[in-house]
RNA sequence: GGCCCCAUCGUCCAGCCUGGCUAGGACAUCGCCCUUUCAAGGCGGUAACACGGGUUCAAAUCCCGUUGGGGUCACCA
């Protein structure tokens, strides 16, 4: 979400969008994590300029590759002495916080360290007692700090700590380093999320540590859960590798993230929109603010809008590829036939909603027999003995052909309908459900016509058999 | 709890800056039409300015307060 406005953004403005792996904990920080970071870009057709996997002129792009950058501008800050190295354990800072939590305090370090002299501080930190730098932050005063969205915002310092810039793992916080890289890079806007907002005077304070012009803040609205809370895993899918596997088409995605806080402009139409009508549209001021809730439901609609936009050749291949590479059913080994599902495809385009939907809209085109019961015949509303009659007229009338054709056989079950006294619906959900085994399906004739006349015909009769056999209380 | 952000239909957005609104669109929902099922499509309906003060001829729009929601207060990002 927030890298789709990023790489809008960028592209409105000839800029460049660049990818930066902010890997600076250790604990948390994997290959894998890295690796879906970039198949999500990749996927969403997010692309960058420069990143981990493509180089560019401000490489290194893993932060974990530029430590030596932090460790010559935290050395600067403590020359300057406007950094300070705090000796303090972990245990201490714990205690201090619960202390300050059970007196209503407001949590925060108390600066003790500061008073070490910078003699001490060297001795102790050459004799290798481990140690964290902080930013010193002048109490009196205020930052404030601009944000395209909402104008300035006014931070006292008695709200700012004295922030963690390297920890004692010789591994930069993020306020460091994002600082130093995105000044070192040349970063001149920071979009970001919404929860960034009280980490930003800290920021603003390091730029002017450093003596550095502050880029462009814009901090975007959180998505939300159903519950307004922040969104998260447990309560939303937040992978794109879950969007991909349920079929939803890149798209549709992209088309769906930007109307989370973006809107069209008044008079342009639709909410359905490519990628380079959306970067016609958009504007960064436009954005709105409220945190949106994460709704599926208009995810589905859009991306059913998006599967009729396709073209039949187009779908086809897309489901080829979902088959083999995205689905639930990972790496299928049995793919259907090019050439069938482009005849499939006409039949179902505009009943699909997501690509995973193809097994249940197609699976009696691939199945040996459809499994039939008494239950999904109940909506023919005939009983079962007047069914098997029926169905056994159907498979005589259509077993005098040698094939079958919508066309001219459509007319003729009609007309045997009349013949038999039943209604034409009824007819032709009995036929359904002899063929498909379900009440609810794509077109039938044209269905019949893919399945093959032996095929069709078959499946009459052993439907005609099925119920003549069942108990007729049954119904 | 302190600080900060936010507040229009169930949901997403428009309208707010530059007061004039019988508050508009989309999704969802309901009804009708089309129809051999399911869809798709067409037409129509239900549905919101959180509350209280002010300013004004006039407030969804400007101001203040209240309430509500969210974020953040880590050697995580």
């Amino acid at each position: 979400y927030v890298g789709l406005f990023n790489w809008l953004f960028a592209k409105k403005h000839g800029g460049k969008f660049l990818l930066r792996i902010e890997d600076t904990d250790q604990v948390r920080s994997t290959p894998e994590s890295e690796a879906s970071i970039m198949r999500a870009m990749k996927w969403l057709d997010l692309a960058y300029d420069e990143g981990p996997d493509i180089g560019g002129p401000c490489g290194p792009y893993r932060q974990s590759e530029r430590t030596e950058h932090y460790r010559v501008h935290t050395k600067l800050l403590l020359d300057k002495d406007l950094a300070y190295r705090c000796f303090c354990t972990e245990e201490r800072l714990k205690e201090r916080r619960a202390i300050q939590m059970a007196a209503k305090l407001p949590p925060g370090y108390d600066g003790s360290c500061r008073a070490i002299a910078k003699a001490e501080s060297e001795r102790r930190a050459t004799a290798g007692e481990p140690f964290v730098v902080r930013l010193k932050v002048d109490k009196s005063g205020k930052t404030i700090v601009k944000d395209v969205l909402r104008g300035d915002i006014e931070f006292s310092h008695t709200e700012i700590d004295d922030q963690v810039l390297m920890k004692s793992d010789n591994f930069p916080t993020y306020h460091l380093a994002n600082v130093v890289d995105d000044r070192l890079m040349g970063i001149t806007h920071v979009l970001r999320a919404e929860e960034w907002i009280s980490s930003t005077p800290k920021h603003v304070l390091l730029y002017q540590a450093f003596d550095w012009p502050a880029p462009v803040f814009c901090h975007l609205p959180l998505l939300r859960n159903a519950d307004r809370t922040k969104i998260s895993k447990r309560k939303n899918p937040t992978s794109l590798d879950w969007y991909r596997s349920q079929g939803y088409l890149q798209e549709a995605l992209v088309n769906f993230l930007a109307l989370m806080g973006f809107a069209p402009a008044e008079g342009e139409g639709s909410e359905v929109f490519d990628r380079e009508q959306l970067l016609a549209r958009f504007d960064l001021d436009k954005i709105s603010i409220g945190g949106p809730v994460f709704d599926l439901t208009k995810l589905e609609w859009l991306n059913g809008e998006w599967i009729r936009r396709q073209s039949v050749e187009g779908l086809a291949d897309r489901l080829l590829h979902f088959l083999a590479h995205d689905g639930p059913v990972e790496g299928r080994t049995r793919l259907p036939p090019r050439d069938l599902v482009l005849k499939i495809v006409p039949l179902i385009q505009e009943r699909m909603k997501k690509l995973s939907e193809w097994d249940e809209w197609t699976d009696y085109f691939f199945k040996e027999s459809v499994v039939l019961t008494k239950d999904a015949f109940r909506r023919a509303k005939l009983p079962p003995a007047q069914l098997a009659m029926v169905l056994t007229a159907c498979a005589d009338l259509l077993g005098k052909n040698s094939n079958i054709d919508h066309g001219r056989d459509e007319p003729a079950l009609r007309e045997l309908a009349g013949k038999l006294g039943v209604k034409v619906g009824d007819l032709f959900m009995s036929l359904r459900v002899a063929i498909t085994g379900k009440s609810a399906t794509p077109p039938l004739l044209e269905s019949m016509e893919l399945l093959g006349h032996a095929t069709s015909v078959a499946r009459l009769r052993a439907a005609a058999q099925f119920l003549a056999e069942g108990d007729p209380g049954e119904l």
